[in-house]
Order: structure tokens, then C-alpha cells, then sequence
DNA sequence: TTCCTTATTGCAACTATTTGCAATAACATA
DNA sequence: TATGTTATTGCAAATAGTTGCAATAAGGAA
């Protein structure tokens, strides 16, 4: 928990406050190798911060994404999910079985570069989730 | 309309039915250039077959692009949007203006290739959102 | 340490999306 | 063309996510 008071000074440069709320969900996120859901994040940040309500955690998770501080991603189901900022990579994802896998973001860097190109964009960190058959389930099909 | 009447054959191979509302659906889709929200699409919908519902409409978008006849993407802000299959394109969008920009599947091709060999997986196309910001915007930053 | 500004929260009401189930209607078959 | 099977729809109720606004509290300045 001490751990999240670290994004504090990074929040306050920019005119932004560190909260207790903050603090929490920060926490949540940080110490969950995965990528959670809204209400994953809001049933676990209760159990350290009781009065927290859901309407804080959307809007914070929000804020936190557009501050860089944790990622979003969409794995397919229209829903985002959430995970500490950092670590860039990306998702694979099977269409039948659901099974995931990670990708380096540096396997995209090339493509990355000829967008940007071809263009005129400048491209900035986000999560993409490739849609395919997993080596098992190409089998069935 | 009567192209949307085109598409019974597929579902009908398939064990599936073609229904005055899938036409509908899939006509609003089919003569909008751009993508559709699903309460857009309902609200247009509802034009040619008044007695249709948002439930139906919310079903018959997330079948269709399970089947391939749609397309679905998601934008960013946790909503999925849809549009005609046939075109395997993606798009550029700028994180500050919204503006957004097509880009081709071909320019991925190379990409794809190299991740169905490193992971084992078979892409299979569906939708990228890549964020950056544009030539406009760049300036102000 | 106290005060002041204003970013942030909680609440309540709203909009968006999903789900279960009984009624309906495609369409394959006779 | 009439019939039976079952995919699909509509309705109602549930869950998920958003928004406006007044009350609260972070944290810079005195």
C-alpha cells in the first residue's frame, strides 16, 4: 500500500491530488499480475477502503489511464479491463476457447515506425488483443 | 433492402434464419459509409421496422459479427461500434481531437505473419484501434 | 498549524447493455 | 400448401457504466 504513495508526487506536478481511493485501487492494480474488471477492482479496493463507492472506481480508473499511471485494454467482449502501466506488450487472443498470450510490444516497433510514416501520427503507448485460433483449437476446426 | 436479402443463404447454411429485423439491421449497416453505435443503429432501424427493440438489435449486432457479416470495433471508450464486413481495414485515432484515419490491413500483413509464427496462433481478422496523436495536434503539444 | 481553493468523492438518477423466459415465426419437410 | 421444429424475438427485470451536483478533503500558502 506504502507502494502507491510513490505515484503521489507525479499526480501533484500535474495539479492532481493523491486520495485515499487513489491509493487503493493503485494498490489493487499493482499487485494483480492480470488485467481486472471494474467490478473486480471495486470488490477487492472495498475490503481495504469500505466506504468506496463504484462511481469512484470507474472514474478513477479512467483518470489513472489517461494519466498514464495504469493501462486499459479491450479483449473482445466490449468491456475494458485494467492493469499497472509499464509494461508494454499486447494480447493474443483464441476466439473459441478464450486462452491468452502476451506479445512484446517491441515485435510491433517496425510497424509502429512505418505508421507513424505513413501517416503522420505519433503513436503512443496502448494495448491491442489480436483475435485468432490457438494451436489447440485450430485442431477442432 | 433487398441486398440485405442476399446474406439468407449464408445464415440459412448454417441452421440460422433470416428475419425482417437482421435485414433491417444489416441494411442500416450496410448503407452508413462509417461505423455504427448500436443505439444509432437502432434508432435508424426503427425507421424501416418500428416494432424492433434495442435487445434485439444488441443480439443481432454481436451474432452477425460472430458469423462475419459485420464487423465490430472498439474506438476506445469502452463501446463497440459496427460495420460491414469486406473491408479489412484499421484505424489511426488521435487521442486528443478524436479525429480519426483508415489504415489499410495490408500494411499489417507482414505483422501477422510474424505472430502466427512466433506464437503458434492463426490470426483471423478482426479490428486494431491504434491511439497517437495527429499532425494537428502534435503542434499544440 | 490554520485557512482557502478547488480537485475529488458520494449520492441519486439516468443511460447502456445483458439475461431469462414464454410467445412468435422462419423454413425444412411432407 | 399445411405442419412441426426450434431459432429468434419482445418483454420485463437485472446488471453495468455515466453524469450532475452538493459536500468533502487534499495540499499549497499564510
Amino acid at each position: 500500500m506504502t507502494c502507491s504513495a510513490d505515484y503521489a508526487p507525479q499526480l501533484r506536478a500535474r495539479g492532481y491530488r493523491m486520495t485515499p481511493q487513489r491509493m487503493v485501487i493503485l494498490h489493487v492494480i499493482h499487485h494483480s499480475g492480470k488485467h481486472l474488471s471494474p467490478s473486480v477492482i471495486y470488490e477487492k479496493a472495498r475490503k481495504e477502503l469500505p466506504g468506496i463507492t463504484e462511481t469512484t472506481v470507474y472514474r478513477t480508473l479512467e483518470f489513472l489511464a489517461q494519466n498514464g499511471l495504469v493501462r486499459s485494454a479491450h479483449m473482445g467482449n466490449g468491456h475494458l479491463v485494467y492493469e499497472i502501466a509499464g509494461h508494454e506488450h499486447h494480447h493474443l487472443k483464441c476466439r473459441i476457447c478464450g486462452s491468452e498470450m502476451e506479445v512484446e510490444h517491441s515485435l510491433l516497433a517496425k510497424l509502429y515506425h512505418q505508421l507513424e510514416t505513413a501517416s503522420g501520427y505519433q503513436l503512443t503507448d496502448s494495448h491491442l488483443t489480436f483475435f485468432g485460433l490457438c494451436p489447440n483449437c485450430q485442431k477442432g476446426e
